[in-house]
Formats: C-alpha cells, structure tokens, sequence
DNA sequence: GTCTATAGAAAGATAGAC
DNA sequence: GTCTATCTTTCTATAGAC
C-alpha cells in the first residue's frame, strides 16, 4: 500500500524529540520556540502539536525518557560478584552512559524547574531510585566489611555527582580516552570508599 | 539635601541584581521577562534600562560578580600550613561559599550558554583559575609525599563537582546540619587523596 | 529616577484547506 | 500528516511626561 506522500508519523516523532532534546539543552526550554523545533524538523510549527499536547509535555517526555532508559540500561548492567565488582561496574556504567547523552544529562539537571509539581515529583522519585542503587551497593559493602563509608546516602550523592560532573569537560579527542577517565575515576572512587 | 522621592540609584541597583539572580535561578534566563524582575523590585520595566543596556549584561553581570567574589573569597581564606591543612580548607570553604549562593551556583552551570562568546570565555577562564587553585594544592601535597593523586587536573575537577553537588540536595533544617556536611566531605576527600 | 504608553517583533496554540 | 493563516498574548526596548 503506497503511503501518502507527507505522511511520516512513525519517523517525525522521533526527530521532533531528537530536535528539542538538542535545542533545549543547547538554548534553555523556555528560549527556544516551536517553530524553531518545527524548522530544525523540517515541518510547520502546527504539525508538532499531532505529536505533543503542548511544548511542556514535550518536555517532559524526554526527561522521563532519559530516566527510565538509565535504569533500564543499568538493570541490564552485567555487575561482577561482590560489592567491589559491584561498585566498578557502576563507576564505569555511569560514566558511560551519561557521556553518550550529554544533552539529556544536562536537561535532566537544568530544566527539572521547568516542570509542573506532580511531574517533578514523578522525575525525582526515579532519581532516588538511581541513588538508591548505589547506595545499597556501598551498603553492601559496608557490611561485608570491604568498604569504610559513614553515611551510604551521602556518599552516593558524592560519588554520583563527581562522576556526573565528567559530562561538563569531556571532549571526544581531549587530552584522556573515555576508558581512561573510567580508570582514573574508579580510582579515586576506590580509594575513597575502601575499608 | 533632601532627595527627591523616587531617586534611589544606590538602592535599586542592587535590588535589581539580587531579583534578576533569584528569578533567573529559578525559571532560567530566557524564562524571566524584564516585566517580572521590575515588578520584584517594585518599578516598571522601562526603570531597569537605567541600569543595564540590556537583559544579558544583566546576566553578565551576575555570572563575573559571582566568580569574581568566590575567587576573592578564596584569597581571603585562611589556609593552615602545608597541603593537608590546605586542601581541608578549601573543602569547607568551598561548600561553605556554595551553599550561601545556591542561586548564583545554579546560575553559573546553567546560563554560560547564554553568553556571547567572548562572555564565555572570559567567565570560563575564571573558572578554571579557581580550579587551578585546588590543582596547585594538589601537586604540592603530592610532590610533598602526603597525597597520592595520579591526574593533579582531573582530581581537582572530580572533587570540585562532588562538593558542589551538595547544593542540589542540601537543606538548612534537613537530616544533617552544614558542618556534620563539612565533616563527612572532608572525610572522603581526604580518604580519596591521601597517600 | 521613575512613570505611562507604545512600537515592533515574536511567541504558543488553533482552524481549516489539501 | 502537513501546510498556511491567524488569533491572542507577551516580549524587549524606547520615547517622552513628570
């Protein structure tokens, strides 16, 4: 069955979401306009309202997108055996994940304000959940007597925000490979926990 | 010499530069119209031309201001002798800074992009000589002998975006007060750095 | 120094043709 | 599914009265 030419509903979404998640991050939500999204498309600013209610849904989307992929991908995570397995592979799953979306790590970070309560509520609660995931692994490894952590809440929020912070300065061709950032974080991560 | 009602130059500037601040932190920069600012201040909105060309000198502003006080701040602190001493100073200094200025902090991270590129760059160089601060008392606790420290450059970012990370969660009244804060960073500062 | 008024541009969102 | 056209609101910035 020929398609009516025009008619491209299971490819625009996609790129409407790829356009805003770019423009966003680059501008700020609230600097950039429907119709730049549209343009970035390739279509009317009109037709994005078949593929979202209203330009904070559109936000949403991709927050929530971002979220659920992260958890997703880390449920997925193969993790050695034990807590020091464990908190490796988050160390180096964290790392990469973010560096290969840093346009949605620094949305997820920024735009959070942009949110009516009730979504910012259903955002936040899926990254406690992330926090929570390291947590018990420090947790874990508190109790097995390998790691020395005095307060396993904290120190996740430390270790998550300083692996985090690796999005705002790495560059693709810089003076360290991604694989040596890996190393040299879970170095430090290493030493700062270990028993 | 009695002044007229309605003269307040030396009073509605700063007024103007603290609500631009909050306004801004809170729902971004190209969210904030100049209508809502002066309405804060309490002036209409043609008043706030009077006080800066335009709405980015206005960010500007606060962006330099900021890491201009934080560098001096810094020149100003009292540092014990040698690097240990040093590095716990710098520690407690930095989240002590950061938490008085949540605002300014988030604006920082957040609103470079609006810049115009000599903006940027000049904003970016004074970030990096604070981060060339921690750099120095790195390499001279590691050339001492008293910390193990591998990348000088990318251990003063790692632990950088860790303690600045406390602003995204701390809240005065919460579970632990600011110096118990104080106290557990510096424990895993010095656990991760120490030889 | 601040006000009112407004010029001129651009925004979000909708209606109806194709 | 997309386009053109448009309604309505809001914006930055300026002009001129007080």
């Amino acid at each position: 069955m020929a398609r009516k030419t025009g008619s491209h509903s299971d490819i625009t979404g996609p790129r409407i979401r790829a356009a805003a998640l770019r423009l966003f991050a680059r501008h700020g939500f609230a600097a950039v306009s429907m119709r730049q999204i549209a343009a970035e498309v390739g279509v009317q600013a009109g037709a994005l309202y078949l593929y979202t209610t209203d330009k904070e849904a559109l936000l949403v989307d991709l927050l929530r997108g971002h979220m659920d992929e992260l958890l997703a991908a880390w449920a997925d995570e193969p993790r050695g055996q034990g807590p020091e397995a464990a908190l490796q592979s988050f160390v180096r799953f964290h790392i990469r994940f973010n560096l290969e979306r840093p346009d949605a790590v620094f949305l997820s970070y920024m735009e959070l304000r942009n949110l009516s309560p009730e979504n910012f509520a259903r955002i936040e609660a899926l990254r406690r959940s992330y926090e929570a995931e390291l947590g018990a692994i420090l947790g874990a490894g508190r109790d097995a007597g390998v790691f020395a952590v005095d307060d396993v809440r904290l120190a996740a929020l430390a270790i998550i925000a300083m692996l985090t912070g690796v999005t705002t300065w790495f560059r693709q061709g810089g003076r360290l490979s991604r694989d040596e950032v890996e190393n040299a974080y879970w170095g430090m991560v290493q030493r700062m926990v270990r028993a």
